[in-house]
Formats: C-alpha cells, structure tokens, sequence
DNA sequence: CCTCCTGAGTCAAGTTGCTTTACTTGCCGA
DNA sequence: TCGGCAAGTAAAGCAACTTGACTCAGGAGG
C-alpha cells in the first residue's frame, strides 16, 4: 500500500500543491455534476459565496474575485439569463444595482457544501483524520506566512 | 504571532489548497522575473521539464502537458522563435521533428530549480522543517489517493 | 510495386474568458 | 450649479486554447 519511497515525495512542493488541489478541484466538480449542477464552474460557487446573505454589488463582486468589474458584469449577466441571480435596486442609490441569489443558486451552494465535506471525510478515512488534521495545520501556516492578513482572491487561473 | 484559531481553519480544503499553491507560483514567478526570466511563465518551465535530456516530439509534448498537439506546436513555434528550443530530424524518421532545449532554456530550468529550492527552504524556516516535510508526506499521500499510480498533467487552468 | 492506412505535423477558423478603452449616469460636496 | 467620483455598460481586442480539415512520410498487406 504505502511505499517505500514515492517518488513523488521527491518533486517540488509547489507542483505537489498544485496537483493536490487540482485533483481535489476535479473531484468535486466532477461530484457536483453528477448531482445535477453541471452548468456551473468552481468560479460560480465562489461567486455565489460573496453574494450569499445580503447581496453584493458587481464592483464589490469584482473586487473579491479579483477581475475587473467588466468581467465581473459579464458573469453576472450570465447567471442572471440562467436564473442563479436577480437585480435588484440598492438602498444606497446612486447607479448600484444590488445582486442577490435566487433559491436555484442557494441550492447550489447546498449542494456544494455537501460534497465538499463529503469529499473531506473520504479523505480523512483515506489519509487519516489525524494527517488531515496537520494538513489544514500546515496549510494554514503556509498561507498565512505568504500573505500574511489579507487574503487575495482566488483565481482559476496561473 | 500565531493565532488561538486563524478563521483560515474553517475554511475549505480545497480552497485552502488552492490558495496555497497560487501563493507558493507567484512567490515563484515573481523570484524567477526578478532573476531576468520575466518572458517565461510556469507552463513554459513545465515543457521545458519534458523537453529536457535527450527532447520529444511536439505530440509527446501535447500529451504529457495534457493539451491538443496544435497548441503544443503553437508553444513550441513560440518558444523557437524566442530561442529557447530547436526542431531537429528526429532519428525515428516520419514526419517526426525532435524538439530540443537550447542553452537559454536549460539556464531558465537551473534558475527556476534555484528559486524553487530557496524558496522551499524559507518555508522550512517559517513553518519549521518537521511540519514541511509533513506536508509534503500529506500531499503525496492525499495525491496517491485521488489520481492512483498515473499523475494526470497539470494544467494552468481550473 | 501499388495502395491503403496510421500517425506527426500544420493551417485556418472558432471559442472562451477575460482585459483595455471609452462612455453614460446618478449623486454629493464645494 | 458645477465638478468630479464611483457604478455600471458597451465595444473592441487579445491570449490561449479548441475543433476541423488537411498534408505528408513511412510501413504493412496484397
């Protein structure tokens, strides 16, 4: 089962993070596909995620995905013609224009969070709870150590 | 310094994954520009990775870069260009061309090996030695599981 | 020999998801 | 009331791919 020495375990840290999350990545999209939610990429989540509760405006949306506020329009576009978001005016006036999830993205996110878990308890099985636990630890201290307080968005891409 | 609970813990694996890995490559992409080598990105250090020692044809390139043999020609046109590779005549013959490293690109692999290992090292000292190598053993045992024995490419792109 | 097929490589066009540039439009403060 | 900021929109451009269609060298089989 676990071998002797991996060679794996002699490449470079930063192509083992990447692989490491890009095979996570793949997994929990492809689960979420097979849930139903095949229309829908790892970005939207992460949208949806900034727009859960109150809303957001576009420009904050920009902002937190780290895009400008054109693409951040387009996407918006995109999801309310699919009917994962509303328009709605904004209390603070001006030309804001208040985003907010309908329940098609609330379910999404439901789901999503599912099979996030879900995917970390087979991982806990697999590598042990433990392991696991040390993981997010370390993890946690790399983060920290390269960006220190403010996160930066997360973006699909290098 | 270190936190009673950083809200970083809550969060999601894969986003904690993915925020590592994008930190640690443009930790490394900004270390590699200020190095002089500003007009190479990561993927270019991954073909040149495949293209090191005895070279490859454009189709294996495709292949273990995980992209269709047209852009792997279109990065090889690229990279000729810029002289970073060659295409010789391929001793296996056919329509076959044998893609090379040139010296510009061999001396962008040491650089990029340097900075990798210095910046690995710094994460030692930060994170403590014992916890890296921990992760690293985490990582690989979280990889084994999710892709088995074949390491799918990796690739720029969510 | 000839023919057919396979696989490497190339050419051209289309797609996607952004960016840059430029503009419109509410509101607020001097 | 005028100037300017900030949100939003419109249009065009661009990078890095893809798909589809082709060319061409070298066997394998007849």
């Amino acid at each position: 089962m676990t071998r002797d020495h991996d060679p794996l375990a002699d490449t470079e840290l930063t192509f083992l993070l990447g692989l490491g999350f890009q095979l996570v990545l793949a997994e929990f999209v492809r689960r979420v596909a097979e849930a139903g939610h095949s229309d829908l990429r790892p970005v939207h989540g992460l949208a949806f995620q900034v727009l859960r509760g109150p809303g957001a405006t576009s420009s904050e949306l920009a902002d937190r995905l780290g895009v400008t506020k054109q693409a951040a329009g387009q996407l918006v576009d995109d999801l309310e013609r699919r009917g994962y978001v509303r328009r709605q005016s904004h209390p603070d006036g001006g030309r804001r224009r208040l985003v907010v999830l309908t329940e098609r993205a609330t379910d999404h996110l439901a789901v999503a969070g599912r099979v996030l878990h879900g995917l970390e308890a087979e991982i806990a099985a697999a590598i042990g709870a433990g392991d696991l636990a040390n993981l997010r630890t370390e993890l946690t201290r790399l983060v920290r150590h390269l960006a220190g307080d403010s996160l930066p968005p997360l973006r699909p891409l290098w």
